[in-house]
DNA sequence: CAGTGAGCGAGCTTCCGCTTGACTT
């Protein structure tokens, strides 16, 4: 019999506990949630919102085992995680598992060390009910909130669409972006920078200094080099001051998305895959984790790094503290488990994360650097303006020495960094050698990538760790949002030099606002953002989120009663879904009427279908059927004209006929096609299917003919169902319904096989089931 | 991977947070 039954969430915890606990305890883990509302079903009592739990299929053989364990076991310590959902989990395991209350203790710890366990163990508590009622709270607002929404869109927009706490939020904030973007009215205005020398100084020194206003036009700025011509340029004043930086907090698992995304180029699920790797195999701690807290073991642990590589001088510790709305910190910062461990081995990708994690780590502990950055002003005689000239030295690296955090792209800002000036002194005579205005447009606001979307929900409080990734897949997934790259707009910018006496004027060309990998809303995502925005404004406030935090955090604390919120918040909610469910309109949510079709005189508009977006002329009550067509990829709801929308209907076009049948032209999934006799032919890229003739359309079904011929290499009377066909990849088998690749040497001569070998392939390729395409292609860690 | 080119209807779809599972090159 099994004195004590552990049970943490993680099992790569588990593993490690169960060796500072010696032979007296089992430890083993819940892997998160046992149990959860029925997934199909609503599961929620609306008279008294009793949730109806169940466990799912895949867990019950684990729950069993757990039961079995904890039967065996004099004393069940509940180990689960220190905040809502861990404490959920705890008071979940209790009652699944029929456990005493004499039998079960609930424990806590900060840290994975042998001390802080072993100080958990002489400490245990109470399940602690209130806490777990604020989690049933937050469980079952979810469930109402998704499962009450996404039919409304089921009914009103399209089938399968969802709306959620965090989803419905994520996807406003991206469809808000591209509106301001779409509203954005770039601005032109000039900068001038200049060079100067200082007055019989000797060759090569030089101070680069930009002037403290722009101009608006061309007109204004050619007046101000026009100015300069004549003018004398002294240094008026020369500054410095000493700056500091600090470094970064330890890596969350939000700002470790952010980085990696930065630095290394992962999308955030690559991220936390990699991670999840790493935490496994025992190189980092958890990696899903709102705390920048770190143990004072990893403090310790760093300095001695820190004073081995690189000196006493460059160590200061720090306690980082949590600023994030709505943390729980019931974990560690992410940061290597062993900090004397500087590289690893692994996988290239492994590898860098693991560098990336220990230098933010390391950074951290690290001395702030220090910066002297020097100012001087150089008065234009004549002029209010002045130019000024910066530089920064710095004095002691400090963090820098290993860790610079990146920022979100601003192309206009331009730092000083490394930039040096000459000895200068106040009143000193400069000589311009060239002075130039450069012309510049104001740019939109970046549209969202993953990571920065994650930056912001985690600054709205909306979302936790674990659901950051999930949360982008899915919108992806419903397809409210795409991720893709925006070509910028080619633009001639002016520059304007003033050399000697002259002015000159050349253009240079550029492309401004490119943007790659970005998030960008579809039409549905517009759509279904608008329409929950009119119905639902509560739920898609951007505060919302942090409002009923408040009323979960009045419920952990016992001054609330968590039914008592369900039913004020189901009150209000419900009347409102179904006021919207049973509301008549004459139009579909997001139709636009774009005018009338001039063949028919009947209307035309736009509007989500079944489908995706399509165009329609014609409405279901006319005599004749409407007709629809697919709106292309490219193609807006909001942007459609009338054109566009009726050259949609010019295919499929008749084109005439061939051997006594139509000859047609259309256009499907898979781009423009021919069709003749039932049968397609894709036309070759570059192919225009407005102009395609006749002639040219037979000529590729003649084509296609030749080649379906030419597909059949081989076959054998004795096994009609194997055939050895031609296809885009070369010859290949084909039996019953599976394809198999020849070998090289066999493909050579496919003309001339026999069954046998035919036969042989096929076995030895069933024998050898082929596996999909993998991008996982890490080495086996022992 | 190996050829594709719908549908207009039955029944289904859906939330957020915890956690890993199991395929082999």
């Amino acid at each position: 019999m099994q004195k004590n039954l552990v049970i943490v969430e993680s099992p790569a915890k588990a593993k490690t506990i169960e060796k500072f606990l010696g032979a007296d305890y089992k430890v083993l883990s819940s892997y998160g949630h046992i149990r959860d509302l029925k997934k199909k079903e609503f599961s929620i009592d609306t008279t008294n919102f009793a949730p109806q739990y169940e466990i799912p299929s895949e867990k019950t053989k684990l729950v069993n085992e757990l039961k079995a364990e904890a039967k065996n076991a004099g004393t069940v310590w509940l180990a689960s995680d220190e905040d809502r959902e861990g404490e959920a989990i705890s008071w979940h395991l209790y009652e699944v598992l029929g456990l005493k209350p004499e039998q079960t203790k609930r424990i806590v710890f900060h840290e994975i060390t042998k001390p802080a366990i072993l100080q958990a163990i002489e400490h245990p508590r109470d399940i602690d009910l209130n806490l777990v009622n604020a989690q049933q709270a937050r469980r079952v607002l979810d469930r109402i909130v998704g499962f009450k929404l996404s039919p409304v869109l089921w009914k009103k927009v399209k089938p399968a669409l969802s709306a959620g706490r965090v989803q419905s939020v994520a996807v406003r904030l991206i469809v808000e972006r591209e509106r301001e973007i779409q509203q954005f009215k770039s601005e032109e205005s000039y900068r001038v920078v200049a060079l100067f020398t200082p007055a019989n100084s000797k060759e090569g020194t030089e101070i680069k200094a930009e002037l403290n206003q722009r101009f608006k036009n061309k007109e204004e700025a050619t007046r101000f080099l026009e100015n300069c011509k004549d003018a004398a340029f002294t240094i008026r004043d020369i500054a410095t001051r000493p700056q500091k930086r600090t470094p970064a907090a330890p890596f969350t698992t939000s700002t470790l998305q952010q980085e990696a995304a930065h630095k290394l180029g992962f999308t955030v699920a690559q991220t936390m895959m990699i991670a999840q790797r790493l935490y496994e195999s025992g190189r980092i701690t958890y990696m899903r984790t709102d705390s920048v807290n770190l143990s004072s073991l990893c403090i310790n642990a760093s300095t001695a790094v820190i004073k081995e590589l690189m000196g006493e001088r460059y160590v200061k510790s720090r306690q980082f503290h949590t600023k994030t709305k709505g943390a729980q910190e019931a974990h560690e910062a992410i940061r290597p488990t062993y900090m004397d461990q500087t590289e690893i081995e692994g996988t290239p990708q492994e590898r860098r994360l693991y560098d990336l994690i220990w230098k933010r780590t390391v950074a951290s502990q690290m001395a702030d650097a220090e910066i002297e950055k020097t100012t001087a002003t150089i008065q234009i005689s004549g002029q209010d303006a002045a130019f000024v000239a910066t530089g920064e030295v710095i004095k002691f690296d400090g963090f820098l020495k290993v860790y610079r955090e990146s920022f979100d792209e601003d192309p206009e800002n331009e730092t000083a960094e490394g930039n040096l000036l000459p000895p200068m002194e106040t009143g000193q005579q400069l000589e311009r050698k060239e002075i130039q205005a450069l012309q510049r447009f104001t740019q939109h606001p970046p549209r969202y990538n993953e990571a920065s979307l994650v930056k912001k929900l985690e600054e709205l409080g909306i979302g936790r760790p674990s659901t950051y990734a999930p949360t982008i897949s899915t919108i992806q997934q419903r397809e409210y949002v795409a991720k893709g790259d925006k070509e910028g707009e080619e633009k001639e910018l002016v520059i304007l030099t003033l050399k000697g006496n002259c002015i000159s004027q050349q253009a240079k060309q550029t492309v401004i606002g490119a943007e790659r990998g970005k998030l960008v809303p579809t039409d549905v995502g517009t759509v279904v953002n608008d329409f929950l925005l009119q119905y639902f404004p509560e739920i898609m406030d951007y505060n919302f989120t942090a409002e009923v935090e408040k009323k979960f955090d009045d419920i952990a604390e016992g001054k609330t009663e968590w039914t008592q919120m369900m039913k004020d918040f189901y009150g209000d909610f419900e009347p409102e879904v179904e006021k919207t469910l049973n509301a008549k309109s004459e139009h579909k949510v997001g139709e636009r009427l774009l005018g009338t079709d001039p063949q028919s005189g009947k209307p035309v508009f736009v509007k989500i279908g079944r489908f995706g977006p399509v165009v329609q002329i014609g409405t279901a009550e006319d005599e004749e059927k409407p007709r629809f067509a697919q709106m292309k990829n490219e193609q807006s709801l909001e942007t459609i004209t009338l054109e566009e929308a009726l050259e949609l209907f010019k295919l499929p076009r008749d084109l005439g006929t061939f051997e006594g049948t139509t000859v047609s032209i259309g256009t499907g999934r898979f781009g423009p096609y021919v069709l003749h006799n039932k049968k397609y032919v894709s036309l070759p890229k570059g192919n225009d299917p407005m102009s395609v003739t006749l002639q040219e359309a037979i000529k590729l079904i003649l084509e296609k003919r030749k080649a379906e011929v030419e597909r059949h290499l081989r076959k054998f009377e004795e096994e009609p169902e194997l055939e050895v066909l031609n296809g885009r990849y070369g010859p290949y088998i084909a039996y019953k319904g599976n394809n198999y690749r020849l070998p090289k040497t066999l493909a050579e001569r496919a003309k001339e096989l026999t069954l046998e070998e035919c036969m042989a392939v096929v076995k030895e390729q069933d024998e050898k089931p082929k596996t999909t395409a993998r991008k996982r292609t890490y080495s086996k860690k022992k």
